[in-house]
DNA sequence: CGTTAATAGTTGCATATGCAACCAAGTCAA
DNA sequence: TTGACTTGGTTGCATATGCAACTATTAACG
């Protein structure tokens, strides 16, 4: 019944989910992470703040944590980038007089435009390879079972505040 | 057709894939990660080296380089930190002799089978929390998926040196 | 009011990473 | 043998991140 006393426990991390994850995020992130890096000379964090603010507007640095998941301070210095690279403009809020408004650019837009189409190009190239490979039942649903892993991950986690 | 001019390319960031990957990579690496954070002072890729060496027994660098996919200076650096805290042993290869093959010393087997047990009920309690969320055909392709990414991300990226 | 707690955002510092350059040992071919 | 090239592994340096501490402002409440 008892394996040899090589592995105490015969833990396969090759069948651990979050290691899995991580694989297949740096995979993917990797290859699209050059069209941002080398032509913008931004960070993966600049690009997703960028992204956030062309999807959804204007709004507040914390907002974008609450969306995006990304940290407070990560956010902080990649609107600051962002902002030095003429990305993005900040306004005083009248409400609070601790926030700011973020919103893009022209520049910020146009940037945000480009590298949009590149990563829906990407992502579309991605899918359709995955689709044959998996059946359409699951390909369909990939976006739900990610959400579903961030959401029960978040559950977890709780208290990084 | 045109959308209105707020947003010439209505990409969005929530349902791109490598978006979705690394938030989910995040999610669950994150919770776990306290495991082996506060009780070992480990870091992330110290724990891959060692649970790789304990999956598959004594080997190179560069051999857990191509398994795990990590890059060869992250490795070096684990490697050293984790021979530091007496987890691991080097012994010059008899073949090359530029090569090393590590193993685990029973300190290390030891960490490995805590750190593994506690990874098993990790793995087993999120896919418990999933199973119900997405349905057993989805949950039990999980892996497959994942693998499947990782493999068209590698295709694509290819130049990593 | 005044005093205390919470919140938006920034910064300092210590650490982890990526990349290029590097060393030493092996390979290959003339 | 010698000289060009590859490969296992390490290191230097510049950058990105995590965390705790901090400022300024707002909210809560006696």
């Amino acid at each position: 019944m008892t394996s040899p006393d090589s592995t105490p426990q015969d833990f396969d991390l090759e069948a651990f989910l979050p290691y899995l994850l991580n694989q297949a995020a740096e995979a993917t992130s990797r290859s699209f992470q050059a069209s941002y890096k080398a032509d913008f000379g931004m960070t993966r964090t600049q690009w997703r703040v960028l992204a956030n603010l062309g999807k959804f507007g204007a709004m507040t640095a914390r907002d974008i944590c609450r969306i995006s998941h990304i940290e407070k301070t990560k956010v902080s210095r990649a609107v600051s980038a962002l902002e030095g690279d003429g990305m993005l403009s900040r306004i005083p809020s009248a409400q609070d007089r601790r926030a700011e408004i973020l919103s893009l650019t022209d520049t910020g837009r146009k940037v945000f435009g480009d590298l949009g189409q590149r990563a829906r190009a990407y992502d579309a190239d991605l899918r359709d390879r995955l689709g044959p490979l998996m059946g359409p039942e699951i390909a369909a649903r990939i976006d739900d079972l990610l959400r579903a892993i961030i959401a029960q991950g978040d559950q977890g986690a709780e208290d990084d505040g």
